[in-house]
Order: C-alpha cells, then sequence, then structure tokens
DNA sequence: TTAATATATGAAAACATGTTCATGTATTCA
DNA sequence: TGAATACATGAACATGTTTTCATATATTAA
C-alpha cells in the first residue's frame, strides 16, 4: 500500500465525513440515484437546515455531487469506490463476528 | 441494502473511527500483520499513550484485535471486511476524478 | 414584479473529541 | 523480591463538530 501523510489524511476525512449518523444516511439515500435535498430531509428525519449543511461538506469531500433540475438539486454519489465502500463495510457489519469472542 | 437505524449507527461509528489521522495510520499499519504497541508508537510518531487510548477505541468497535505475546502487546486488523474497506478507500483517493471538475 | 417553493449559509449554542501528563498494572528476568 | 520493560488508564485542557435559528439566495409561475 504505502500511502503519503497527506493521502492518509485525504482518506481520514472521508471516513470522518461518513463517520456521522445524519450523513452516512444522507449518504447511502444517494447511493442508488439523485435524490433531492427536501426528500433527502424527509428520509432522514433532520431539517432541511442540517441536510444542506451536511451536504456542503459532502460535496466539497467529494463524495456526493449536486446537479440542480429547476427548483431542485439533487445529490448523488460521486462513484462507484464509494459505493463499494459503503457496501463492504454493511457487509462487515451483517457478519455475526469472525472469530469465538462474543 | 436497507438498514436498521441501529446498523447505520454502528456503520457510522466505524466510519468515525477511522476518521482520524493517527488512528488510521495505526490501522494501516496492523493490515497486514500483527504490529506491537511500542512499534505503533515509533511508526506514527504519536506518543505510547496516544497509540494506547486510540487502540483502546479500535479494539473496542472490533476494528483491531489484540494479542499478547509476553510483554508485548499485538494488533492486527479484526478482519478482511476492514482490509477490503480502507483499499477501496485508498483506490478512490488514488483515482485522479471521475467526472471532470478539476 | 410579487409570491411561493427549494436550497444555502452565517453565527451561536451545545456537545464531543484528540491529546498530554502523571500514574497504574502486567510481565519478565535477575 | 525488586528492577526493568511494555502497555493501559483517568483527569484535564484545548479544540472541533453537530445542530438550531434566522435569514439569504435561486428558480419558477402568476
Amino acid at each position: 500500500m504505502a500511502l503519503t501523510d497527506d493521502q492518509t489524511v485525504e482518506i481520514a476525512e472521508i471516513f470522518r465525513l461518513m463517520g456521522d449518523p445524519t450523513r452516512l444516511k444522507i449518504l447511502i439515500y444517494c447511493l442508488d440515484g439523485p435524490v433531492a435535498v427536501g426528500d433527502l430531509a424527509r428520509l432522514t428525519g433532520a431539517s432541511q437546515s442540517l441536510v444542506s449543511h451536511h451536504l456542503r461538506l459532502l460535496r466539497a469531500a467529494r463524495i456526493l455531487r449536486a446537479e440542480r433540475r429547476g427548483k431542485k438539486v439533487y445529490y448523488t454519489a460521486a462513484d462507484d469506490h464509494i459505493r463499494t465502500v459503503v457496501g463492504d463495510m454493511i457487509d462487515h457489519v451483517a457478519e455475526p463476528t469472525e472469530d469465538g469472542e462474543d
């Protein structure tokens, strides 16, 4: 692997952003296709303002991508790596436990 | 996919823990095999105390696993999902950019 | 232009986190 | 047992983050 310090920090930053429940929910809803901000607010149960703040962070980190259509703005996962990472993590959690320490 | 709220929170917690540079470095060093605490401190440049604090969090979240051999304690990645997730993320960062917005 | 809908943003409050320092516990060896 | 090595932990400080509230901007339609 062998990462530079900058790359490590960059990766940590992305993980950090995925590490908030509200933000992760937003991200998961955006994995399968574009979703409007208002819908994300309804789906997650968070306020419109909060969703917007989180979207800005996710967008700035290139985790999500925005696209305006008329009055609405739609957000989608930026690429398939993001989808894969979340998918793997879901597998990780789904699994009972690899060793017997439970 | 369809996750429960608890599962979402659990996944967010794991991402959050991977989202600190010091902790991510520790984790990356533990991906390929067991590493002793003292070595992790040297490798990351962090204090022994700080490494220990972080290891406790990573261990509690079952991201790492501890194993004592004599005076030393060795830490390894808990399973392959963790390895895969980090691997995917490295791919994500390595990639130039998927769309042309750069 | 005005009104209505949809989203974004700045500032402040409330809360959480990373780090250090000092000290405690475990293990080995003389 | 006592000394040395390796790791763990509690408390405190400093810093950051999430969330809310009020308000601003953009787009459409009348």
